[in-house]
DNA sequence: TTGAAAGCGCTAACAT
DNA sequence: ATGTTAGCGCTTTCAA
């Protein structure tokens, strides 16, 4: 056809002229039929009456020969499906994330169950949305999973109609019509903190997480319930923040008990994640305090970090929350294919639930005295 | 055109007529020119003399208003190219791993540095290599980065020539001619142990991985290596092999304190991964030995675990590793895509460091007894 | 400055 | 049972 008269040579073009991947082109010609021939053969059932079974045979040898692997990107224009679902979050740090890895964990567990595969996009910080979300909204994707969306942007004015989406942990109205799965961060503090009344604590210390992160304010809501529950009025000292890490809940641990040297030492630290425990527990060890003997120690999430040290913390389900974000994408995703409306909640709360663990015990009878 | 004939209504095909995505067409029409006059608007530099600064502006506003994206999978077939990456990984088991997420940080710099996009592919195992990885290769990512390879099957007879790939430490002979990040595990618990030696240290107990690892094989090389070199013949039963985890390395400890009651304690700890250390701390915290004071405990790959806890243990540079893959990956598509040959190294070694911490001190004058 | 045509690799619909 | 055509959305020739 085209390659009935010779052409001069020509310098380089930018894009090169064939792909290095075999195509169907290539295996009908190997197999000496015709690409429709080659693609049913490839395609249809074991038992189509499309292809004569000694076709099939010959086609399914060169395909083999050929390492042959149908184009996705042919497919996906054609079937306007890509069969792949998008991860977006943010990167805070150079520090890899332990709450996003469990989030992945679930959402890998869910496109591997659908047959889906997941393309990891990160962002620099949640500023970048307006410009990098709408730009992964080009086809590559059948749809993205947003984790952690900020409270003060509901995405409405550049969110794309045109791509299904599921937050995951959106804290407030974050693109209002479309499906957020979240835990109940005050419901899961709250049982905690009632938790350690009945074991007979009384002086809980709150080390929580910074202000303007919704999540850190729902656990300090969840702690004050539990004290008003429990008649009790925590004095305002009481209740910390600091940034979610190791270092913030040391330093933060350790200026409180520096300010408060002489006074009697809490019967119990409630972390605002786990992180911050680890800090607490670092900061206590150094004063030579025995966790949970002398004072215990409890953290949030329930990550690696907690698992591993068996340290009793609030459980989030986040890889569970991971999991049904995929689930419901996907049916999103199937709805709008057929044109359909979706039919199911809009918010999806799951329940946290209190691990026990060995930083946590009941309180000792004389309490210390910080020195 | 094909409007021209009103055709009856029809059953609703399998695929959907059209994309919910708008078009190049769409945007066409909307600002009344050709798709051409649009595409080369769209793309052309600012002062393109394509098109009209008047119908440049007419488009662009089309686009703006329509949200237009132009569709990946489109692109990727023209330009033969999809900028994205995939990287590989097999999941053990459904807790996520540290390991995992430390290499995966850096990919994703290196993806985000070179303006890639990356794509998961998880495996449950590596049985699944020989069938899964070669459907990778259908021009969905440009490359791909396979993190450990196991070492008795070396992909030849199954691994596809046409696709980019860079394998982040295979053992072992994978992929003749291919490209391999690896560090040298040997020389980083050789150093290891040598540095405590240095500090006083003689009677260091290795709690390595299991058997069929190469990485936990060569890590007790360098234990014995640094033995050799200061002249120490460390007993038999000082090396110990367990599974990579807490659990493994608690029960492995406690079962040799067990077999050595009434003998003197070991100098030191060293655990074949941070997991394994941790847990031979715990075992150790239930006997009420304090590390460091009674004992030392080092671990290995420093990665979150780690870091948090302030242990001692050989960093190997994961995250480095990971960046460093993905750029090689880049030359490599580069070379391909050019049809050149690629010049560079086919194995890069990077060097561990050990990191001191707060698990590592000098070995008690009076070794205690294990009682 | 603009438009029309061809082709990337594939599959569904329509011929034969 | 097989081949031909058209079209997914885009960009790059080539022609006006």
């Amino acid at each position: 056809m085209s390659d009935s008269t010779p052409k001069p040579a020509e310098a380089p073009p930018k894009i090169p002229r064939r792909s290095s991947l075999p195509t169907l082109a290539d295996v009908a010609r190997e197999a000496g039929v015709s690409k429709m021939a080659a693609s049913s053969a490839l395609n249809g059932g074991q038992n189509s009456a499309r292809v004569s079974a000694e076709t099939r045979e010959r086609v399914m040898a060169a395909a083999e020969r050929l390492r042959y692997r149908p184009n996705a990107n042919a497919r996906a224009l054609t079937y306007r499906r890509t069969n792949a679902i998008g991860f977006v979050t943010t990167l805070m740090g150079r520090e890899p994330n332990a709450y996003f890895l469990e989030v992945f964990g679930g959402v890998i567990e869910g496109a591997m169950a659908t047959g889906q595969t997941t393309a990891v996009f990160t962002l620099g910080s949640w500023d970048e949305a307006p410009t990098r979300i709408p730009a992964l909204c080009d086809g590559r994707v059948d749809g993205l999973v947003v984790l952690a969306p900020r409270l003060e942007d509901d995405g409405e004015s550049w969110l794309p109609e045109h791509t299904p989406m599921v937050s995951v942990h959106a804290s407030g109205n974050w693109r209002a019509g479309g499906v957020n799965v979240e835990s109940d961060e005050e419901a899961g503090a709250y049982d905690m903190v009632r938790q350690m009344f009945a074991l007979g604590h009384r002086r809980i210390l709150h080390v929580g997480g910074p202000e303007g992160f919704p999540g850190a304010d729902r656990r300090i809501d969840g702690y004050m319930r539990a004290h008003a529950d429990a008649g009790v009025t925590p004095p305002r000292d009481h209740v910390l923040r600091t940034s979610f890490t190791a270092e913030g809940g040391a330093q933060a641990m350790q200026a409180w008990l520096q300010r408060h040297r002489g006074r009697p030492l809490p019967d119990a630290v409630f972390g605002g994640s786990d992180a911050i425990a680890i800090g607490c527990m670092e900061a206590l060890a150094v004063r030579g305090l025995n966790v949970p003997r002398d004072i215990s120690v409890v953290g949030f999430d329930h990550t690696l970090l907690a698992r591993t040290l068996h340290m009793a913390a609030v459980r989030q389900p986040l890889h569970e929350m991971g999991r049904r974000a995929v689930d419901v994408l996907v049916q999103l995703i199937e709805a709008s294919r057929r044109d359909e409306a979706y039919v199911g909640p809009s918010n999806i709360v799951l329940l946290p639930e209190t691990v026990p663990g060995r930083t946590l015990a009941e309180p000792r009878r004389t309490p210390l005295l910080i020195d």
